[in-house]
DNA sequence: GTGAAAGCGCTAACAT
DNA sequence: ATGTTAGCGCTTTCAC
């Protein structure tokens, strides 16, 4: 089974704890001593077998990412970086696809890991806040994005309704007076189902309710009616397009459906730069021209976006700082450290403005 | 820190041993003696402890899937059915990003993990032949991509010279004559710093080498030359394109660099959708028009070719199936089950023709 | 069909 | 500064 403790203790003649101690730095240990017990870590090429070393602790060194799906390439890269962080931290990061699934959302939060993992990085989109107020599980978890805010947890996630005036404000500064959103929320068909107590079918074309449990979109619809209504301009309800999910084809679809209306929006602004690329494509489709005739505009700031025709402008997250924030929490609440309650952390973004709203043709780079 | 069997069994009024048998029916159990025991373990919550498990086993549960990049939506694809599969089995799996480093990918296949995974899937990018056979570590391999061939172990890729034909053979069925391949290789710089011992500056121009250790694009490269010449097209070296890596951002550099010559290709084929996606890009800012000055293929079939401007034409593998067989073969090896020898498995592609060959404008889906 | 007990490799409490 | 030792919870002989 490999070199073990024992082996290279008797082979530097010192005792276990010695070893341990030079392997984990818990105990100062005398110079020579460690010289020697290194040599003989390293000739017997030794390396610590970590289930007898979770065992011991009661803790298994794995934190689990949960995001809704591994496909969204907006997660894969902040995956990318949660991953970096936690091996930094002697942590073992493994990835947990919710596929936007409400069961598997709660089961999660509930705790079907046990002991399996010592924390939960989440990203819900399915959840209520009450589901996560009414969750007992004691492993640690750290919620990142926009689906759930003001739960007793530590939470990471761009300040959405800023995020949203930012980008509502650059479409009108451009002079866009018909903006639509798309990627608004009602309640899901399948929370419907299982017998939600919402107004599940009370959608956005009514406004969304006070007790819309999807707050995901809820936020970024709000920066946008405010920016709205800070410029000057009408909400139209008409303009508001509510998607099943946040992919490509979602986006794909709600244009079609908007451009096939009356009067068509001037400026599309997307939930998340998959919905906005689906909506290019819509447009393309129709015939019509990015930005002359619509101007289009997400948020995450996905690689595709800068190579997309016309390039995407978006509003870019710092995708590092809040996989390595998430990361970062979770382990300060697995080791006990923090003495800090639960922290609400908006870390920066910015607008990357490109072809889609800008026009022209420019060089990539 | 949770129930254990051993409060089970007094519950139950039945051994440790008797518990651990419900548990995983290694021996048969008494009806009676079984039901007692279920209903201890749902009554009490039991959930094995899975570091003891591992610890007594002498295995860990986790493989690990390791990927030149997550970024690639390819493997991101990949890497979620190859975790739904993983789950079945009981395994956890968790990913590792070599970000196509070749001192990564050595650390790996060297077995620098030691006694944390029972088994590797590895798809490497950066490695020898020489390298894959000099491997000593014990730990179950198998081999997924293009990187490595005629190696013993387990290996999982498409036909990539069959792939190509089809591919080329779909070019010059549609008039193309002058048909770019982009995505050839030679050694990357850091194999040459560090002191290849192949003449690694002999690129694709000069036609590639036996002893060309980057075997990836060879095999495309070669697929795309057979054909060529199938089809009685001549091969001309400056229609090859080298690239350092296989991103959207090569793709768009090398057709820059191609567009600018005095007879620029009439057709692309690039190494993978990204690649394409990238020299899709790079002919939008020239102002050409895809396909009818200039026809792009790639292969992947990842869903951003789906809804590019225009959509993407490619060769679409089976990634369901080459995630699910990576996990079947690593784990029938990990358990020891297998007698059979290193298998090569080459899953099943098709051409999916899409605008950017056929021309048109057609609906997505 | 069931039970008793050894021990996987490690850490941490308690020595010295 | 270093050593001794008791388990962590489980699987797996070896008994019956």
């Amino acid at each position: 089974m490999g070199v073990n403790l024992k082996e290279i203790a008797e082979r530097a003649g010192v005792s276990l704890a010695t070893v341990s101690n030079v392997v984990n730095g818990y105990r100062p240990v005398g110079e020579q001593t460690r010289r020697r017990v290194q040599q003989a870590i390293d000739e017997l090429g030794y390396a610590p077998n970590l289930s007898a070393r979770h065992l011991r602790r009661g803790r298994t060194g794995i934190i689990a990412l949960a995001i809704p799906e591994l496909n969204n390439p907006y997660f894969a890269e902040l995956a990318g970086a949660a991953m970096r962080e936690a091996t930094r931290l002697g942590y073992t990061l493994v990835m947990e696809d919710t596929a936007a699934d409400r069961a598997a959302e709660l089961a999660l939060a509930g705790g079907s890991h046990r002991r399996t993992i010592d924390g939960l990085i989440f990203s819900p989109v399915r959840l209520s806040r009450e589901d996560v107020l009414a969750r007992t599980s004691d492993t640690p978890l750290v919620l990142i994005g926009e689906g759930v805010y003001d739960v007793p947890y530590d939470h990471i996630a761009i300040d959405n309704i800023a995020a949203s005036h930012v980008a509502v404000r650059h479409l009108v500064s451009l002079g866009r007076r018909r903006i639509a959103f798309v990627g608004a929320q009602f309640g899901d068909p399948e929370g419907a189902r299982s017998g939600d107590r919402d107004g599940v079918h009370a959608g956005a074309r009514e406004g969304v309710q006070a007790g819309d449990h999807r707050q995901s979109a809820h936020l970024r619809l709000r920066g946008y009616r405010e920016a709205l209504e800070a410029a000057g301009l009408p909400f139209d309800p008409a303009l508001v397009a509510t998607t099943a999910q946040f992919g490509r084809r979602d986006g794909l679809l709600a244009l079609r459906d908007l451009l096939a209306r009356d009067r068509p929006p001037d400026a599309v602004f997307g939930y998340n730069d998959l919905v906005a690329i689906g909506a290019l494509r819509a447009i393309a489709e129709a015939g019509l021209r990015v930005p002359e005739q619509i101007a289009v505009i997400g948020i995450d700031d996905i690689e595709e976006g800068r190579f997309s025709n016309p390039t995407l402008t978006t509003i870019a997250p710092d995708k590092e700082q809040i996989g390595r924030l998430a990361v970062r929490s979770l382990v300060a609440r697995i080791e006990g450290r923090p003495i800090s309650p639960p922290a609400d952390v908006a870390p920066p973004f910015r607008l990357v403005a490109r072809e889609s709203t800008l026009g022209g043709r420019r060089l990539v780079d």
